[in-house]
DNA sequence: CGCCCAATTGAACTGCATCAAGATTCGTGG
DNA sequence: CCACGAATCTTGATGCAGTTCAATTGGGCG
């Protein structure tokens, strides 16, 4: 499938969880040089939906959720990061989502905005690992629009899974554990858990997905096209 | 509301159809010395689904439309690109979806990916620009997947014609033109045309717009959460 | 061991898709 | 300038995927 293919990085190599970071795994020297670490606990904002700031951010270990509440209270869950990825990008100065920790013990690398924005003018390279951010936020996003958009409930579920079990394939063995509930998935996906439930276990009897419990999980078949799609 | 808001961009003028770009309206002397302009007919492609190539564009006149063909034969309209925006940043060296010309006579710059990329490297403000292209990109591509995720079909119909009308509106007087036609807003925002359809005509009879042909429509006002939020 | 939140399953309802048929607009050529 | 044809747009009727409401089970952690 093309939607939520992952996109085919020269660094593959993900940082093991509560570790600090290696060198020249996550960014390199230069771009650390203005960095700061952050440890947050489950459920822990990074930034408030709303609030005056423009940092940028990269996960270093366990998973980040950028959303935003509606005013009737439904949530969407704008994109989840995993280690290795960018995240807090905005032209503005204030914040249109809120920006949390999915998993306990979830650490970030935090770049304030003017620092690293005058770093990228005197280094080319640091201006080229923000803008490898940016596209690769793109991507991120512009696949989410494509599963969202166009599929079945059952092959919107399908195609996060595959999407988030190759990402976390490589610091894995075999059987990726989730660090999401049903209920992010339900608010990416703009479905309701209810909706997701079924899918698991639909998808788990036709063979496609196999679970070793509810957060652990393998994807063994590839989607089907003609079932996945909507009718 | 927050979705499809318009990013407060310093530019606000958009040069008017059919005229060569005056120089600083869309972007730098320095990015443009790289570029090259392409006039394209309605439908006619930029850059097709699964070709090789990574170079960059913006916006002249007219617009432009980013799309995936499912295998169901599915389209999926992933953005839609006015005057002074840009689009076409990927990662990969090939295309996962095509960009086409909505309107007759679009005009477009194009930014060869190699060329552009090194007179970043020793141009500090063309690599600001780069990113302020992307960060629209994110914000726009964001937009979408609020709308997309959480509303009800007569929300997205409203939240997309108040975000384009806006987009639009200091190039026109009163009553913006719609390049797109019915077809696009239903394959952008996942609904059908005639869901579309009737919901223009709800909205019309609520009051929040009103159209002085099927294109040329007026976004009078803004949108009833309660009514427009799911259920 | 017991509490609480996450996950699951069932039943009834509804918004939207689909199918079908007109109405309108626009481009093109006479 | 008008006439024709082909898109584009609109409205109606029916069916179904997914939501909502409700209840039960399961798992994790104190």
């Amino acid at each position: 499938m093309l939607q939520f293919q992952r996109p085919t990085s020269s660094d593959e190599t993900t940082p093991p969880l509560r570790t600090l970071p290696v060198t020249g795994t996550v960014a390199p020297d230069t771009l650390r040089s203005v960095a700061h670490i952050r440890c947050l606990k489950r459920n822990q904002e990074v930034f408030c939906q709303d609030e005056c700031s423009d940092d940028w951010y990269s996960v270093i270990a366990g998973a980040i959720r950028e959303y935003a509440i509606q005013r009737d209270g439904r949530r969407q869950i704008i994109d989840v990061l995993l280690p290795g990825e960018f995240f807090g990008f905005t032209s503005r100065s204030h914040r249109r989502f809120g920006a949390q920790a999915v998993a306990e013990d979830t650490t970030i690398e935090c770049y304030p905005r003017q620092r690293i924005e005058g770093l990228a003018d005197s280094d080319p390279s640091v201006a080229r690992e923000i803008r490898a951010g940016c596209l690769q936020a793109i991507e991120r996003l512009e696949a989410q629009i494509l599963v969202v958009g166009t599929m079945t409930s059952l092959g919107k579920v399908h195609a996060f899974l595959a999407y988030y079990c190759d990402r976390l394939a490589s610091s894995q063995g075999d059987g990726a554990s989730l660090p999401v509930s049903r209920y992010d998935i339900a608010d990416m996906l703009g479905i309701s858990v209810e909706t997701v439930c079924r899918a698991f276990t639909e998808l788990q009897q036709r063979g496609l997905i196999t679970l070793q419990g509810p957060r652990r999980i393998t994807v063994t078949g590839k989607p089907d096209p003609v079932l996945l799609s909507r009718n």
